[in-house]
DNA sequence: GCACGGGGTTGACGTGGATCAAACGTGGGG
DNA sequence: CCCCACGTTTGATCCACGTCAACCCCGTGC
C-alpha cells in the first residue's frame, strides 16, 4: 500500500471506525442489516484504539463501560487470585469480542492483554443496549454472541475436567486451526502468538508438559513445530487423539 | 397448607405463573420494576412445568425456544462427547436460569436434569427479547445474568485448571453454602442434592477422590458429613485451604 | 565476534489423584 | 424381617503429570 494512502487512513482513525466498510462485518455484526441501521451502528462504534504487544486493553477491577471488537491482532484474557496463581481463560482473535465479563458487575473481572500489536473498536455498552432496542437483528446477534461464549466456556470445562494432556493440546490446535480457516488464513500452517507457558495455563498444564506433547506429536508425524511455527500434517490423526483415547 | 388450598393452587398452575407475587422476584427479575411493566412480564412467563427427580428439562440437541427460571428444586447441566465421557457443567438452584446455552445456535448444547422434584417457569425467548426492547431494566438485567454466567464459568475454569482436589471441594462447598444463605437457608448445614460422582464430574475428579477429601475434612474438624448431609464447622478453615495451599 | 537473557526442550525423579478392588451402610421391595 | 442394589468409604497400587534441573536455541546489544 502506498505510504500516502496509509497516512490518510491513519489520520482518520480514532475519529471514525466505519463498520459499514469494515471487512469483518460478518464476524462481529449480524448479516443482512439495513443500510440505514448500519449507519447508526457506525455512530455507535466511534473510537478505535491501538495497542502494542504486551499492552493491557483493560484490567481486572477497572470500571466497565465498553466492549471491544478486535479489528486486528491477538489477545489473551486471564484471571488471577491472591496467592499468585493465574489462569488464561481465553485467546481472542480478529473479529471476536472482548469485555463481556464486565457487564455483570460493571467492573471487569479479568485482564485482557495484547499478544501482538493490535487494534480494537470500542463499543460503549449503554449505547449498544440502546441501539439493540431499536434493531432486532442486532439485539439477537448480541445475545447469540454472549451465549456462544457460554457454550465455548463449557467446552473448555470439558477439556479441563476430562481430557488428558495430549488430547487437550490436540483440541486446542484444532480449534485454532479452524478459527484461522474461518478468517481466510491457512488452517494447516500458522504461528502461535502465545508462549508455551500461556498455552499451559489455558489448558491446565505446565509448560514442560505442553512442550513434551508438541515433541510427541512431531515424532508421530502429526505436525511439524519449530518454535512458534506450527504446521499440521495430519488433522484426522489429531482429531482421533481427541476422542479415541480413553474409556472412562 | 390445607389440601383444598393446595388443590386450588394446583389448578391454576400451567395457566398462570404470576411473577408479580412470586417470592423469587429479586433473584430472577430486576428490582424496581413498574407495576405496569410487571404485568407485561406476568404475561411473558405464562407456563410452568413440574419435573420429578431424574426428569430432563431439556436435552442436548433439542430445539431451543425458551429459557427457564427455577421456581423450586435443583438441577444439574451436563455435556457429553461421543466416547461416553461427560462433564457436569453446573448445578442450578431456586431463582437461577437455565437454557442460556441454547441461544447461540437455536439448539440446546447440554442436558438439564432435575436432581429433585422441581418446578420451573418457561420464558419464551423471542418474547423475552421483545419485552426487553420495551423495558430497559429488564434488558439490562438479562444482560447481567448472561455475563454473570460467563464470569462463573471463568471461575470454574480457574478451579479446574489450577486447584488441587481439596481446594476444589472446599471452593465447591463454600459456593453452595453462600448460595443457600442467599436464599434464606442455613449456610452451615444443608444436604447435597447430587452424588459423589456428580460432584466429581463437576470438579474434574473421580468419586473416590471426592469421598476421600470429605473424609479428610471431617478428620480435620472442618465439617461433619453423613451421607449427603453436610454441616460446615469451620468456614474460615475451608476458605484458607482454598488459597493458602500451593505456591505455583 | 561474544556475552547475555528469555523462551523452549529434554531428562530424572517425585507425587497427587486415578484405578482396581473389597467392604460397608442404607433404603426399598418382597 | 431379610435381601438386594446402589451409593459410599477405604485400602493398595499405578501412572500421568508436576517438579527440579541442566542444557539449548535464537535474538539482541555491546
Amino acid at each position: 500500500m502506498p505510504t500516502n494512502v496509509a497516512a490518510a487512513r491513519l489520520a482518520l482513525e480514532g475519529v471514525k471506525a466505519a463498520c459499514s466498510n469494515c471487512n469483518l462485518r460478518e464476524l462481529c455484526l449480524p448479516i443482512g442489516i439495513e443500510p440505514e441501521d448500519l449507519r447508526k451502528i457506525d455512530e455507535l462504534v466511534s473510537t478505535r484504539r491501538r495497542l502494542k504487544r504486551g499492552d493491557y486493553l483493560y484490567r481486572a477491577g477497572q470500571g466497565f463501560e465498553s466492549i471491544y471488537a478486535i479489528r486486528s491482532g491477538f489477545f489473551k484474557t486471564d484471571v488471577l487470585i491472591e496467592d499468585g496463581r493465574d489462569q488464561v481463560t481465553g485467546f481472542q482473535m480478529t473479529g471476536e469480542l472482548l469485555g463481556l465479563d464486565g457487564i455483570s458487575s460493571e467492573v471487569h473481572s479479568c485482564n485482557a492483554i495484547a499478544l501482538e500489536d493490535s487494534e480494537v473498536c470500542a463499543i460503549p455498552f449503554s449505547q449498544l443496549e440502546g441501539l439493540s432496542r431499536q434493531i432486532h437483528t442486532l439485539q439477537h446477534h448480541f445475545h447469540k454472541v454472549m451465549s456462544r461464549e457460554i457454550v465455548r466456556d463449557h467446552g473448555v470445562m470439558m477439556l479441563l475436567g476430562t481430557m488428558r494432556a495430549e488430547e487437550r493440546l490436540a483440541a486446542f490446535l484444532l480449534n485454532l486451526s479452524q478459527r484461522f480457516k474461518a478468517r481466510g488464513y491457512s488452517p494447516a500452517e500458522f504461528n502461535l502468538r502465545m508462549s508455551r507457558d500461556e498455552i499451559g495455563s489455558y489448558l491446565g498444564l505446565k509448560l514442560e508438559t505442553v512442550s513434551r506433547a508438541f515433541s510427541r506429536f512431531q515424532e508421530e508425524g502429526l505436525l511439524a513445530v519449530h518454535q512458534r511455527r506450527v504446521r499440521i500434517l495430519n488433522t484426522a490423526g489429531l482429531r482421533k487423539l481427541m476422542t479415541h483415547h480413553r474409556g472412562s
